[in-house]
DNA sequence: TTAGGTAGTCTCG
DNA sequence: CGAGACTACCTAA
């Protein structure tokens, strides 16, 4: 939910507008907005990075991105969100691997995968069930689920 | 297939 | 603060 907020950079994607939200020269969201969002140039060196970046995944699945991150969280959704930047692109971790490498538990990861505010590049779309797909930004089906198969399948990886 | 267990966060009061 | 409810789950039977 991010309804009016105001973004640094507002650009196009294959999977709709990116809001780009940075602040002290640090990424801290991205909001996966409605088609018909009117663009925007990045206003600042750090938008302007972080998009380029995404371009550049968009057309090379095998990147990985390097942007300075601040992600608002607490501490324990600050540590999932590290062990998710640790998964190489084109490869999958289930819930419960992640839990364990934490000493914590698949829901509790599940929760902190639900509130990660940089999808794509912490890539929260990497997590999945054991025997299922598991969610994506709070839902199982609709459109959320079909970004999160937009990006598997643009790594190579099979439903 | 389901029943129960689990960890973190949120919501009331 | 405390109790209970709510999850993008997992395992055993």
């Amino acid at each position: 939910m991010s309804a009016h907020s105001n973004y640094q950079a507002i650009i196009a994607s294959p999977l709709g507008p990116l809001g780009i939200v940075s602040r002290n020269e640090a990424l801290c969201r991205i909001d996966f907005l409605p088609e018909d969002t009117a663009l925007s140039p990045p206003a600042d060196a750090a938008a302007r990075r972080a998009a380029a970046q995404l371009r550049r995944y968009f057309g090379e699945p095998g990147w990985s991105f390097s942007l300075p991150l601040r992600p608002a969280g607490t501490p324990f959704q600050q540590s999932v969100w590290r062990q998710l930047q640790q998964i190489p692109a084109g490869q999958t971790r289930s819930y419960g691997h992640i839990a364990r490498a934490l000493d914590s538990g698949p829901r509790a990861v599940g929760n902190a995968c639900r509130a990660n505010p940089l999808p794509i590049v912490i890539p929260c779309h990497r997590v999945v069930a054991a025997n299922g797909p598991g969610g994506y930004a709070g839902r199982t089906e609709g459109r959320n689920m079909e970004i999160k198969r937009w990006l598997l399948a643009h790594e190579g990886i099979a439903p």
